[in-house]
DNA sequence: GTCTATATTCGGATAGAC
DNA sequence: GTCTATCCGAATATAGAC
């Protein structure tokens, strides 16, 4: 590995860039400036922009699917077989808001990079991105272990709303910043994956208030 | 209005163009392609590409955030100057999802091309969304005041989380829809926005479980 | 106001020396 | 494996006729 730093060059680089611009934004000629490297190394190290848009991606999911399987594994194992609702969202959210918010700037930048590939549009990220709703689906399953008795459509929404959180969190943090006047804290990050997993939990637990639907079924068995 | 159709041609063609794809990979001869107007057009009206982005998205921003504050203020009326939490949650949500969700194709194309405008990078843009921030203030202060009690730090975390269903709402309901094998109707638009302001709520008046600080505090006062 | 034709810039890719 | 130099296509922008 350490023998092409090149190619790791490469990589760190352009993971730099596309956390913060998309991927029309950003010119190999940036990378290849970022990285220290010659623009032709691009080419011949991973054949075509795309090709190295779609390794990098590749790489950084493989890393946080990892991570986030073996929490819920650890989850599952601790509960017998079946892990409850908040290990279950700490070991979704966890991972990328630890990255994200976390000091490692490289992790960092990767789990901003992950956002915003994920509503990228390019053709070798779309395949990726299409081959992560396998991933969740496991998610969805242990949420559906975890909650028998739940209408599944509710776990759905329930992780919907969850991996809204997660997302807006890992990309818009500065404008909560600066919309509360630097009130809330970013850096406290186990406190903000508390935050997530709690409201997320009440979410899927079902502890708000009644939907419209079932306040009118409810009046109608009432009146 | 009606005079200048070739306008609002232009601009109606690149909103729904960039209602899927970002910004750098919709080219002006895209546009006007779906427009039906020469390529020229674009600079004669607009000046630049950047400017025609700039326009649409002011544009359909003004829109939506005068149709937020209308509700805004009704709810305010009918509570006699201060709303409550949900219906000022109903303020926010309900325009961009009906738009988003709605048989408007023309609203659902400036839903989503504003969701996915307000992550881009392009200077244009970024002016504009900062100018946002502002729009959203008066839903902050609202809600600090139907919540006098709640600690200020909780009612930001609240509106960032409402803000992160409404948009995984307007961006990513079709990998619900697939996730969820179809299970999730997302025609019910009232039925959504209901969960959104729902769930959203509970978040801001603290209905969810304690987090992990207060729970440790309420051990340590019990122990 | 609308069109054709063109200027100009930029970015991805490659050939070929070292 | 790395570099220089260059090709080629694409896209924005504009000049100027109608």
């Amino acid at each position: 590995m350490p023998t092409d730093e090149t190619r790791t060059a490469i990589l760190t680089a352009a993971e730099q860039l596309y956390a913060e611009r998309s991927f029309g934004e950003v010119s190999l000629r940036d990378i290849v400036a970022a990285a220290g490297v010659n623009l032709a190394a691009v080419n011949y190290h991973f054949g075509s922009k795309d090709e190295l848009l779609a390794e990098l991606f590749l790489s950084r999911a493989t890393a946080l699917n990892r991570e986030r399987f073996a929490a819920l594994k650890e989850a599952e194992a601790a509960g017998d077989g079946r892990a409850d609702v908040e290990a279950i969202l700490r070991a979704l959210a966890g991972p990328p808001i630890r990255w994200c918010l976390g000091a490692d700037r490289q992790r960092s930048a990767a789990a901003r990079f992950m956002t915003r590939a994920a509503v990228e549009t390019v053709p070798p990220i779309r395949k990726i991105v299409e081959r992560d709703i396998t991933h969740l689906r496991r998610f969805a399953d242990a949420l559906r272990r975890a909650l028998p008795d739940r209408e599944e459509v509710d776990v759905y929404w329930g992780l919907h709303f969850a991996l809204a959180m997660i997302r807006q969190t890992t990309t818009d943090s500065e404008r909560l910043r600066k919309l509360s006047g630097d009130l809330c804290d970013l850096d406290d990050v186990d406190d903000i994956i508390e935050r997530i997993v709690q409201l997320a939990s009440a979410g899927l637990t079902g502890k708000t208030a009644p939907l419209r639907k079932e306040r009118a079924k409810a009046a109608a068995a009432k009146g």
